[in-house]
Formats: structure tokens, sequence, C-alpha cells
RNA sequence: GCGGGUGUGGCGGAAUUGGUAGACGCGCGGGAUUCAAAAUCCCGUUUCCCUAGGAAGUGUCGGUUCGAUUCCGACCACCCGUACCA
């Protein structure tokens, strides 16, 4: 026997099936009877560094893509580069350098302990975001969609630092202040391109229910966040004089029922009415700016106090005009929703209710809720927002809460001054960014012709590489040449756009082109991508459960109807599993200098860091990310272990959609599984196995120890390829653990033994794929077993003739017994209550009742 | 704040989805082998009372049920997202 060497054996292995081409998917032709499968994780964006992160995503992605091709299809496995965004840019600046050498070279260090994890990938597709091949025809796609009406231009709050000068991305807004310059962030109002999201805001609803692969919590998730609601659409008029040029206040409610409660209306402080009355109203000049100190986030500002100012301004009720509402500007609505004004019902709405007590306004209860009367009801604290009878409402009176909002919306329409409508939560996908290493938007602004596209004939419009980092803002912009243009429509001198695009644009579209080719004229052959799409099992984290997956819901709808992919159902992803992340514990210096685990040193119930000292403060256990420096390099347990030991290690234990806290023990034994599997083989005389390894029928004759092995062998079978179609992988390294165990135990060599060699083969192929070669060629298999059919178990052998039943009193098991399967629940019954505990437990009982369940549980309710 | 999720031994977790709680692995303890060590193998390992055996126990509190880790309600803690991080 050898002793098992993964630094030999895996290099081995993964250079012969680069030879063979295992893993280079076939253009799919008349003659391939195989169907199809694209198995596709989240593309790594190339930070410079794999972690444990990548390893676990790639890991659950090998085990389906190596998986389905032993189940006979033609697997589509690609890998490519997400690798524009901020990190490159921050790098630049903090360090010098240039972006793209900075990208380059990350993916140049990212690619080789990838490829040293001997992953089933097509290579031969590869390709990064920043590639210009990929971003000319991303620019072509932009024009496209400009051409159908998907793109349009309207102006947009961003976060400004007013020190330098620049847009800020929320990550880089730390508690209102810019991340370099400490200053206080403002808001203001850019010009920007947008996507026309909305557009398919009904159809990427509604669709989520045929997304049936999908687990429920990201279609709920991706539901909640489009927003689809029904209400009513309506203008209250002014009371009294109107301010000029407006005639009444526009709002929306999915709640006109509760119109009769109403004690306020609230406008956004950049709704045009309150614009037009900021210049002589000192308060309003003051509401909004707290509003732009307080940053765009949704987050900021719902947490944020709730604060208004009376306009003094009025509006009459639709309804009844003998009353009228206070009009007041609030900081919690927003100008981007809905018409950016609102009615407050305090009573049936927690956010109108705080506001009413803080500015002491009525607050009128006219939902009764089941249970209540309505002389003695009413709302303190908590707003009663759910479904009951109306009351102090008019006509409106007895009628339930659905009846309500039909009838109140009748009513707004026979008024003339509303209507029923629906509305969406989900806002236009704004695109415009203010950085240099992203794709560049191909317009040309001119004097004469406006925004003017790039024809298509000079795209690509390329990223000039002459640019510098010293001073903050757009390197575009600073650029002393590049931004001058010919416009092409008038060829008069004109001005490049210099925003780029939002890199989640990059990843919108990035499998089709994996499918289709990496083709010059056309974005991907529409042939070969139809053929490929929708990915059949596409594999991330949970952290993209909505804008990822949205957007690129929404690029494929607008490919499909630009006529450049046919794909009816405009769906990417038939197949969806989000992985839990890899966390891990933080540290920070005392100063708040993030620390790498690597440096930190644990002692006396305290942390130090090693390289100073210094004792460090434990931070959250989080996602791991670049910023925190919490990561952990698999290149560390490649090196001491071997691929499959860490392949093996990110896919024992813990549930696929958990998280996982990182830890460095458990890879020590995964490590001894390895070299526990390759004795259990290698002490196997080749020349005396001389079963197939194929079919699982070798040995249908056994009897007695031999027909054990044969059932635990194909339960096992059964068990690993449940827990690999359910995505519950944790299941499958238990279930082959126990099936080593058998094996082991069983010393004699024979058909038996010969089947479960080689099933247990074959089945650790797609966790521990190195491993399971050297295996196979030891048993004398035939090819590679990376090219081998998966086994099946054989359903005789998976029914057991006896079962041992538990006998319960009152709940609680007092004893078992074992029973052939087949009994009836009357013998059961005898069986039991002959059982001496149970006879001494029920001496001084009465037996009120017993529940049987054949196969499962006995239960004597006695007291 | 809002939306979504998670919570089970010392640790990661399992439980046929309402039917024996703790499979499997790690760690730990004991033993075998060894001159010794590493490696390997065997046994034990939820807690408490400990004697056959019993009692408690799946974040907390309550409910439904013959029976709840599983279903319902309230709460607590942590994680993800919150539209310019990817």
């Amino acid at each position: 026997m050898t002793r098992y060497n993964a630094a030999i054996t895996e290099p081995k292995w993964q250079e012969a099936w680069a030879a063979a081409e295992s893993f280079t998917a076939r253009t799919p032709n008349k003659d391939t009877s195989k169907p199809k499968y694209f198995a596709l994780e989240m593309f790594p964006y190339p930070s410079g560094r794999i972690h444990m992160g990548h390893v676990r995503n790639y890991a659950m992605g090998d085990v389906v893509a190596r998986y389905k091709r032993a189940c006979g299809f033609e697997v589509l496995h690609p890998m490519g580069w997400d690798a524009f965004g901020m990190p490159a840019e921050n790098a630049a600046i903090e360090q010098g350098g240039h972006p793209k050498a900075w990208t380059y070279d990350n993916i140049a260090a990212m690619r080789e302990p990838l490829k040293r994890l001997g992953f089933a990938l097509d290579w031969s597709r590869e390709f990064a975001t920043c590639d210009t091949a990929y971003y000319k025809q991303q620019q072509a796609i932009f024009l496209a969609f400009m051409k159908k009406g998907l793109v349009y231009r309207k102006t947009a709050k961003v976060n400004w630092d007013p020190v330098d000068m620049t847009v800020l991305a929320n990550e880089q807004v730390i508690d209102g202040k810019g991340w370099r310059s400490g200053a206080q962030v403002e808001t203001r109002e850019l010009d920007q391109w947008f996507f026309k999201i909305t557009h398919y805001a009904d159809d990427l609803y509604y669709a989520l229910d045929g997304l049936t692969r999908w687990s429920e919590k990201v279609r709920t998730m991706q539901k909640n966040w489009i927003g689809r609601s029904e209400g009513a659409q309506f203008k209250f008029a002014f009371a009294g004089a109107a301010p000029e040029g407006f005639d009444g206040v526009e709002v929306y409610t999915t709640r006109p029922d509760t119109l009769f409660g109403a004690s306020f209306v609230a406008l956004a402080y950049d709704h045009p009415l309150i614009k037009s009355l900021m210049a002589d109203n000192t308060q309003l000049q003051e509401l909004a700016k707290t509003c732009v100190a307080m940053g765009s986030t949704e987050e900021a500002i719902e947490k944020a106090q709730k604060r208004g100012v009376d306009t003094g301004l009025r509006v009459a009720h639709p309804f009844d005009d003998t009353l009228s509402l206070p009009v007041y500007a609030a900081n919690f609505v927003l100008m981007g929703y809905g018409t950016g004004a609102v009615f407050g019902c305090p009573a049936h709405d927690q956010r109108d209710l705080d506001f009413a007590r803080k500015y002491k306004l009525g607050v009128t209860p006219v939902v009764l809720p089941e249970g209540e009367d309505a002389a003695n009801y009413t709302v303190e604290a908590q707003a009663y927002t759910g479904p009951g009878v109306l009351y102090n409402s008019q006509f409106l009176d007895g009628l339930g809460t659905k009846e309500g909002i039909a009838l109140s919306i009748a009513k707004l329409e026979d008024l003339g001054v509303g209507q029923k409508t629906v509305s969406y939560r989900l806002r236009d996908w704004g695109v415009s960014r203010q950085r240099y290493w992203g794709c560049p938007i191909p317009i040309i602004h001119c004097g004469a012709c406006g925004a003017v596209p790039v024809p298509t004939k000079d795209l690509p419009v390329e990223l000039p590489d002459d640019v510098s980092f010293d001073k903050p803002g757009n390197p575009l912009e600073h650029h002393p040449s590049w931004k001058n243009a010919t416009c092409p429509a008038c060829k008069k001198p004109a001005r490049r756009e210099t925003d780029t695009l939002d890199t989640f644009a990059d990843s919108s579209w990035y499998f089709a082109r994996f499918a289709g080719g990496n083709t010059d004229d056309k974005p991907f052959d529409n042939k070969q991508a139809s053929h490929w799409l929708p990915v059949d099992q596409y594999i991330g984290g949970v952290e993209h459960a909505v804008l990822h997956l949205l957007y690129a819901r929404f690029f494929t709808r607008g490919l499909r109807d630009c006529g450049l992919l046919d794909l009816p159902s405009g769906e990417p992803f038939d197949g969806l599993f989000t992985q839990g992340m890899v966390t891990h514990a933080s540290y920070k210096t005392k100063d708040g200098k993030w620390v790498m685990p690597a440096d930190v040193d644990e002692k006396d119930g305290g942390f130090f860091e090693i390289s100073s000292g210094e004792e460090l403060v434990r931070g959250p256990v989080e996602k791991m990310s670049k910023s925190k420096k919490n990561v952990v390099d698999p290149a560390d347990i490649i090196e001491g272990y071997g691929a499959d030991v860490a392949r093996w290690f990110v896919l024992s234990d813990s549930p696929p959609a958990r998280d996982v806290e990182w830890t460095q023990s458990g890879a020590v034994g995964a490590w001894r599984f390895v070299g526990k599997v390759w004795a259990l083989v290698s002490e196997t005389n080749a020349k005396d196995f001389s079963a197939d390894l194929g079919p699982m029928t070798q040995a249908k004759d056994a009897s007695g120890a031999a027909l054990e092995l044969r059932r635990s062998v194909h339960k096992a079978v059964a068990n690993v390829t449940q827990g690999i179609d359910q995505f519950r992988f944790n299941t499958s390294v238990a279930q082959i653990y126990e099936l080593v165990a058998a094996l082991k135990k069983y010393e004699i060599f024979d058909a038996a033994k010969a089947e479960g060699l080689g099933a247990l083969t074959r089945m650790i192929a797609p966790f521990m794929p190195h491993l399971a070669e050297e295996c196979w060629a030891h048993l004398g298999g035939e090819g590679f077993v990376t090219d081998a059919p998966w086994p099946v178990a054989d359903p005789k052998l998976l029914v057991e003739d006896d079962v041992v039943m538990p006998i319960q009193i009152n709940g609680k098991k007092r004893a078992e017994i074992s029973v052939p399967k087949s009994m009836g629940k009357d013998e059961l019954e005898q069986q039991s209550l002959a059982h001496p505990r149970i006879k001494d437990y029920v001496a001084d009982l009465t037996i009120r009742k017993i529940i049987i369940v054949p196969g499962r549980i006995i239960n004597i309710v006695a007291n």
C-alpha cells in the first residue's frame, strides 16, 4: 500500500483531463443525443485572492456539473471574471498603478488556484468583463436597448463629497461622512442614464410564480422589492387660494377606504410644490437641509426621526368639502415613489400615527377591528392596519375593507378626481457611474443635437489607458482629450459621455456570452445562446437575491425584445440555489484598522496582532470581505492537504444554504478521510478485483453478510443521490462516511465488495475527483471515472423486511419492538401490550386510546 | 425603520417534513499497537440524579395535538438586503 500523495496525484489528473478536453462543452449538433445542462456559479470579482467563499461556491457547482455529466448530460460549466468595479480604482488611488494592470494581475493570480482545485470547467470560454471585446458588445446592447425605448435620461440623487468634489458610493459614506475627506456628505442631483426596468415590472412580478426551482424566500424578496400594489391615485383640490402654478396635490394610496380618517397631506421636500414655497420659508429650507444631509439610502431615511413642516396650505377632502386637511412637507415621503405625496391616516398607519402624535394632528379611527365596539374603540400608540368594518366614514359605513376600497375608488372616478392605479415600489435602474473603471456609455453630447448614440461602426468606445488618479473625481472627466469628440449627427465638436455603466450591467448578460461564444459582430451567437439558456442551475450567495438576479431578468427580457436572444420566457435562470456565506470573526485595532485573521493570535481570552503585539477588538462574525480583511486563504489548505481536502471540507458539515463560520479544525479530518478511502481501495489487489465497475447488479445472488453489505451500498447510493439532487451535500458526505465504514468492516474481496467499491469511487468523484480517478485507475476502471455513469440503486434492496417500532406511553418512549414491516394494527397493539415493560407501566393506569401508525410508532394514551 | 432568513450537545450539524432528538464528522476522555512518537484501530461522549433506571432538554414564553426541532402566536439574539460594494 502506498501513501496517497495529493501533491503529485492532483496535477497529474488535471493535466489528463485538460489533454482529453474532458470539460469542453461541445457545440450541440444533430448527432448529439445528450440533453444539455448549463451549470453556472456567480463569477468572481478578481480581488486578487481566492477565498473560502469562492471554494465553497465553485465546489458546489462542480458537484452539480460532474454529477449531471455522470447522469448523461452535455454540461456547460464556464468561468470568467466580473472585472470592472471600484476596488481597482481604489487600489490605483492608494498604491498607485493602473486599474487595468491591477485587475489582470489579479485574474492571473486567481486563475491558478482555481485551476489547482480541479473544477470541471470549460476554460476555453473564459473572459473578463473588462475585456474590450466584452464591453464593446455591452455598448452595443446599451444602444439596442436605447433604440427599443428601454434607456432614458433624467436627474437623480447622488452622494456628493463637497471636499473631494466627487460622487461617493453608499459604501463610501460612513455615518454621513465621506470616507476619505471626512466631510459631511450632501445629496446632489445629476443628469443620469436609466434602464427602464419598470417597463417589465408586471412581468418580472408575475413570472416569479413560474420559477419553481427558485427558493420561496428569494421569490418573496423579489416580490416585495418590486412591490406591486393596487390603489388609487387622485387629486386633492386646495381649500382656499391655490398657490400659483398648482391646481391640487396628486397622491397615491393603497388604502382609499381610510380617507375619512385622513388628518394631513404630506409631500416630499423636493416635491415641485414644496420647492416653489421654499424661497420665502426658512422652516422648509431647514427641513430640506436636513433631508439633503441625511444621504440617499432608504435605511437612513426610514430610521430618521419623522419630521415635517406645516406649509400653511390646506386641501379639501375629496368626499366632503366641508373638511380640509393641512399640507406638510415631510422627511419620510420620497419624491421617487408614487407621486411624491401621500395623505396621512394616523389611526391605520404607524408612520402616520407617529407623525400625527408629534405634530398633534387628529387621530380618527375609521376601521373597526372584529370584536371591538365603535363607542369604545380608540387608537393609542399602535396603529391598526388590519381588516375590519368601516365607520365614521359617511357613505362607506358598514363596508368591509375590500368593499370600501372598491367603492371609494368608484366614487373618486365618479367625481373625476382620480382612478384606480397599479403602482410599484420598483424604480428604474440608474446606471450612470462617475467612475473610470467601467464600461463607457456610448453617447456623445452635442450642443445642437443633444445626446447622440455612438454609431455601431465606431464601437467600442475604449477606455483611455493614460489616466491619473492623483486627484479625486472621475479620471475620464479629467482626461485632457478623451472627452473631445465629433457629433456623429452634425459633425460639430461635441463632448463624449464620461459616465460609465453600473457594474451590475456587466453581470446581467455574461451567461449569454458564455453560451453564445466570443463573437465580435454581435453580443453572442443567438442560436448557441438560445440552445444553452436558460441556465439550468445557478448558484451564488444570498446577498444577490434581489438586485443582481432582478437586473439579469430585466436584461434577458430586453435582449429578447431587441431580437438578440430567443428566450420566450425571458427568464435566464431556471434553477437557482442561494448558498449561505462563509463568515469569519473580524478583528480590528483600537484605532479601527482591520486585521487579517492570519495575523491574529488568541491568548488569555484576548486577541493580539502577531506582527505588532497590539491587543485587538473582536468585531462581529460577518461576511468575509476584503474591506474587513476577515478572509482566509484556501491556498494554504490546498498546499498542505490538497484540492480534494479543501473541496471535501467546504462541502462537509454545513448545509449549503446556511452561513458557515470558517474554522481551521476539520480540514484535518477531511485529510484523514482521504487517506482512509485510499487505504480501503489500494489494499484491494486489482488483479483479484475482476468485477465490472458499471451496473450495480453483479452481486445479485449475495446472501448473509454479503447481502447486508449490498443493502448498505444501495442505500448509500440512494441517499447520496438524493442529497445531491436536493442540494444537501452535507448529508451526502455523511452517507459516504457510513459507506466507507461499512466497506471497511467487510474484509472479504468478493462481488459485493467490488460493487461497493465501484459505487463509492463513482460517488466521491463529484466531491474529490482526483482521489476518485486514482481509485478508479487502481480498480481497473476503463477511462476516467469522470466519464463513468452514475450508480443506480436497486429499489428491491432499499426496502427492509423488519422494522424497529418505538412504543410510547403518553408520548414518551418506553420500549421498542422489532416486527415485520407488514404487521397489522391489531397484532401490533397486542404485541405492545404484551411487552413486559409496557405491562408494568400500564398496570395501574386506564388505557384511554392507542394510536398506531404502522412502520412508525405506537402511542398508548393512559392515565 | 422596512423586507427576508437563521437559532438543536464542547463545536459543525442530522432527524424519512407532525412520529425513537442528537445520524455523520470534529474535539475531548479511556484503551490497543509502538522502545518512544506520529499515523492507525477499538470503546465512550446532551445535561442532571445516577443503581436497575429516572428526570429535564431543540433561543424565550404561550398555544394546537395522542405526540411538536417540525404547525400557530408573541418576544429575544444574530445574519443578509435596503437600489453607487460586488
